[in-house]
RNA sequence: GGUCGAGUGGUGGAAUUGGUAGACACAAUGGACUUAAAAUCCAUCGCUUCUAACACGAGCGUGAGGGUUCAAGUCCCUCCUCGACCA
């Protein structure tokens, strides 16, 4: 006998296909035609195409999206929801010299395997808008942006400290070196200076910092940028060095503990080291400064070691009681933050209190309050200025004030603000990214390229590795590349550094906005009327560095006039990772699932027999743990890991894939299928009617309730999974009743149709509708429906429940104690005792009488 | 070490923000249908106790301890554990 149930396998690619044939989700580039609905714009953060593929860790974003885009476009929106591909980048150039293949096939690859995987999803993406920032039409715009920020002096070259590891002849990025190594191939890594590239982001800390007031962010997520901004109020003060005309400045945010001051300390990068140290100290501060080039800044600050440093021989002279302090270098003093010299005061700061009992340098209190004595312990708190002089009796914040002006009428120091902040790393020593649009004169002059040269396109080379003499890959280029002819006819040589990943991601989501623009980045009536974007979603992974980027960069289009808004990112929300079952050695090893045995208390490894961790992690490759989106909807569909990924909780944490779960979404739409489905001939259910006087009807009420809910629900994104909840409460209900009204069914398919679109469009056509249910108007619910004659009492007793009444709806408190007092059961409890007080709270459908 | 967040059945998670704890699912157990299985449907499903047993009831229960309140998963204090970020 034929069976006609549920088939995933059939119905969704059909009606992809139909989407797809027919553009349903195509927005018009038309000003006009759009200026005629309102607009919303859902952007999912686009991956890094990697060649690993998609798994349920990238649907955990785009589902969401996708079901927010789906609804507001029901409820009258126009939607901008595109994809695309960040698609320069490290891991695709590694796989080119593996694989001896040029990167942009690989990214050809990957993006079609990409693109592939989240079409069986069934996602509603304008495909028209696709973008991809490793084609030359679209890098061509990111380097013109690039000179935009450059015509600003928001470009510069600058000698700072990178991470350069030897082996490879190339510089790295700090998530690349751990523990001072490569941590792919554990080749050491030093820190060199080296003459890069750098955006000068510093410019804009303090309106990065002011603006987050205009967002609707998490809150966790705005306190992780300000810390990243790290901004704060002190004053630099000017040390003299004693025998000498020089002197250096200290940043401090404790002006009020100068009197502390006991010694200085200069970053051993410092330039004034050299010049200041005495022939003595000489070989022990050389070799020093050299064993601190080996440290990485982490490794340099990190509180729990032991502080370690060597005196110079020099001294400096405290400004406020010209006293001689004595000048250390130590590591744990960064040349990159701040000037690179600090005054210490150990009697109120707990590295320096822990660098001077090491070294026996005196302790001075000059802040009282402490709960130990000086000598054991730093008092970093508030409390009274002592041993001050002109400070004695005042608290920290006016001692603070009262020295730096004292600092600023004596010419000795200024009132100063310090970011933490650092300017922007923007060279790499690579091959696959963006191409700088500049060019160097032979007497070292540089050189913007004119904008009708873009895009600087990447030239072929023969290997992408950096030349013999330790110029990045491109300078293996042609001459006919690397030479070009300026528009006056001066010949230049141009620069060889490509941008960072970061680059391309800085700016997509304005480009979505008019794609295939041939003359500008994107047309400015467009992004005033798109802009900002107004739910955006991703992994919190990226709460700093992307975030901080892209909102660099847009201030500056603002400045310039090329955007219209101060903030491109309205809301945000960081979708939770899926966790899964990993398994690992003793040695941390990990195994994939068919390598390991599990017997009632054991996990093994299958070949070596060894017992194994097991443990909840977040889905990944190298954990070996990762579930391929394409297996989940060989055995189910798309429509149930849509529904799957988003019951299995709250869109925002971070939960568990469990396989047996996934069972329940597919038994639900099953149930749906049934509902309008008669699976053994294949028409429709025989119960379905078109009976009039549906609106009485106890199934009718519970549908209000399910629009209400399902209505909240997906307008909150985060509660998506109870929304999913309430429609299988609608769906058991509706699986029970003999007759089911049509238009009941239809009005629900509505509701269905954001989180599982395939079966929602099988189910209307074959309820003889033509069209899109996606094309449809989002369903209204009726307050008077949801109002039930009789509501259910709760009778409490001392705070404990007793019984519970029906009640008409409308009863009055009065009406509900004496129905409480009257009935049998609440008299047993209250036994004769007396009442002492009675509170009805009547929306709550709640009383409580105390005895 | 600091900052932020989280601890609810065997499992994932609900709980209108102070008002019926455990919705909805998964797993499990029993039953119906079936030659059998799958699928489907029905029932039970926090712990303890009362009872010959069922029904009904009672006590306890949201990491631990204390507090505020008529009423606490929710608010306050102390502590423990885990996670994220920073150092």
């Amino acid at each position: 006998m034929e069976n006609y149930s549920y088939a995933p396998g059939e119905i969704e690619p059909y009606w992809q296909a139909k989407w797809h044939e027919e553009e349903a989700f195509k927005i018009p580039n038309d000003i006009e035609t759009l200026k005629n609905k309102p607009k919303f714009y859902v952007l999912g953060m686009f991956p890094y195409t990697s060649g690993a593929g998609l798994h349920i860790g990238h649907a955990k974003n785009y589902v969401p999206t996708d079901v927010l885009a789906n609804y507001k476009r029901m409820q009258g929106y126009n939607v901008m929801h595109p994809m695309g591909w960040d698609a320069f980048g490290l891991p695709t150039e590694r796989t080119a010299v593996r694989e001896n293949e040029h990167p942009a096939h690989i990214t050809k690859r990957n993006t079609e395997t990409f693109q592939q995987q989240i079409q069986r999803i069934g996602l509603s993406y304008d495909w028209s808008r696709k973008i991809d920032t490793s084609l030359p039409e679209y890098y061509r715009w990111t380097q013109w942006i690039f000179l935009r920020l450059y015509e600003k002096d928001l470009a510069y070259l600058a000698e700072v400290p990178v991470n350069w590891c030897p082996a490879l002849g190339t510089v790295l990025s700090n998530e690349e070196v751990k523990d001072g190594k490569y941590v792919e191939t554990g080749d050491p890594v030093e820190r060199r200076l080296m003459n890069q590239w750098m955006l000068k982001i510093t410019a804009y800390a303090e309106r990065l910092l002011d603006d987050l007031e205009l967002l609707e962010w998490p809150e966790g997520l705005k306190e992780m940028q300000r810390h990243w901004i790290g901004k704060s109020e002190g004053a630099d003060i000017i040390f003299d060095i004693k025998d000498s005309d020089m002197n250096f400045t200290v940043f401090t945010t404790r002006p009020d503990t100068l009197f502390g001051a006991t010694y200085c300390v200069l970053a051993p990068e410092h330039p004034l080291v050299a010049q200041i140290t005495k022939p003595e100290s000489v070989s022990d501060v050389y070799k020093y400064v050299t064993e601190a080039s080996h440290k990485s800044d982490l490794q340099r600050t990190d509180l729990a070691t032991e502080k370690t440093g060597v005196f110079t021989g020099a001294y400096a002279i405290n400004p406020c009681n010209n006293q001689p302090v004595p000048i250390w270098i130590a590591d744990y003093v960064l040349m990159t933050y701040g000037t690179g010299a600090i005054m210490a005061v150990p009697g109120h700061d707990e590295r320096d209190h822990e660098f001077a009992s090491t070294f026996d340098i005196p302790i001075v209190e000059v802040i009282s309050g402490g709960e130990k004595p000086i000598n054991e312990e730093a008092h970093e708190g508030d409390g009274v200025c002592v041993n001050s002089d002109f400070l004695n009796g005042l608290r920290v914040d006016d001692a603070k004030e009262r020295m730096i002006s004292w600092l600023e009428s004596e010419k000795r120091g200024t009132r100063q603000v310090q970011y933490r902040l650092r300017d922007w790393l923007f060279s790499r020593q690579r091959y696959w990214g963006e191409p700088f649009p500049l060019a160097h004169l032979d007497d070292g002059t540089i050189v913007q390229l004119p904008d009708d040269q873009l895009p600087i396109e990447l030239p072929p080379i023969d290997a992408y590795k950096p030349t013999e003499d330790g110029k990045p890959p491109l300078a293996r280029a042609d001459e006919s590349w690397l030479k070009v002819t300026l528009p006056d006819g001066r010949i230049a040589t141009r620069e060889t550094n490509i941008m960072p990943q970061w680059a391309g991601s800085c700016w997509y989501y304005l480009r979505f906005l008019d794609a295939h623009n041939t003359n500008a980045p994107y047309d400015q009536e467009l992004e005033r009327y798109w802009m900002p974007v107004d739910q955006y979603m991703g992994g919190a992974e990226h709460a700093v560095l992307h975030l901080l980027y892209a909102r660099f960069w847009h201030k500056v289009l603002y400045d310039s006039g090329l955007v219209s808004t101060k903030e491109p990112f309205q809301r945000l929300l960081n979708q939770g990772t899926i966790l899964a079952e990993s398994f690992q050695d003793k040695a941390g090893k990990y195994y994939y699932p068919h390598e390991i045995k599990r017997d009632t208390e054991n996990v093994t490894a299958k070949t070596s027999g060894k017992p194994l961790n097991v443990q909840m992690e977040k889905m990944s490759k190298s954990r070996f743990n990762v579930i391929n989106t394409n297996d989940v909807i060989d055995k189910f569909g798309a429509d149930t890991l849509r529904l799957y990924l988003l019951f299995i909780g709250p869109v925002t944490q971070s939960t568990p894939w469990q396989d047996a779960g996934v069972d329940g979404c597919y038994r639900f739409l099953q149930r749906v299928w049934r509902l309008v489905v008669d699976s053994d001939n294949n028409e429709l259910n025989k119960k379905l009617t078109d009976a009039e006087g549906i609106t009485e009807s106890e199934l009718w009420r519970d549908l209000h309730q399910t629009i209400k809910q399902v209505t909240e629900d997906t307008e909150s994104i985060d509660k998506m999974n109870t929304a999913i909840s309430q429609m299988m409460i609608f769906v058991n209900t509706a699986t029970q009743v003999d007759s089911l009204p049509i238009e009941t069914v239809k009005i629900f398919l509505h509701l269905l149709s954001p989180y599982a679109p395939h079966i929602a469009q099988e189910l209307w056509s074959r309820l003889g509708e033509s069209g899109f249910i996606l094309h449809n108007t989002w369903p209204q619910y009726d307050e008077k429906v949801l109002e039930a004659a009789m509501v259910t009492i709760v009778v409490q007793i001392n705070g404990k429940l007793r019984n519970r009444l029906q009640l008409p709806a409308d009863s009055t408190e009065d009406e509900i104690e004496s129905a409480a007092l009257a009935d049998e059961k609440v008299q047993r409890f209250i036994d004769g005792k007396q009442i002492r007080k009675v509170i009805v709270v009547p929306n709550r459908g709640l009383i409580n009488i105390v005895v």
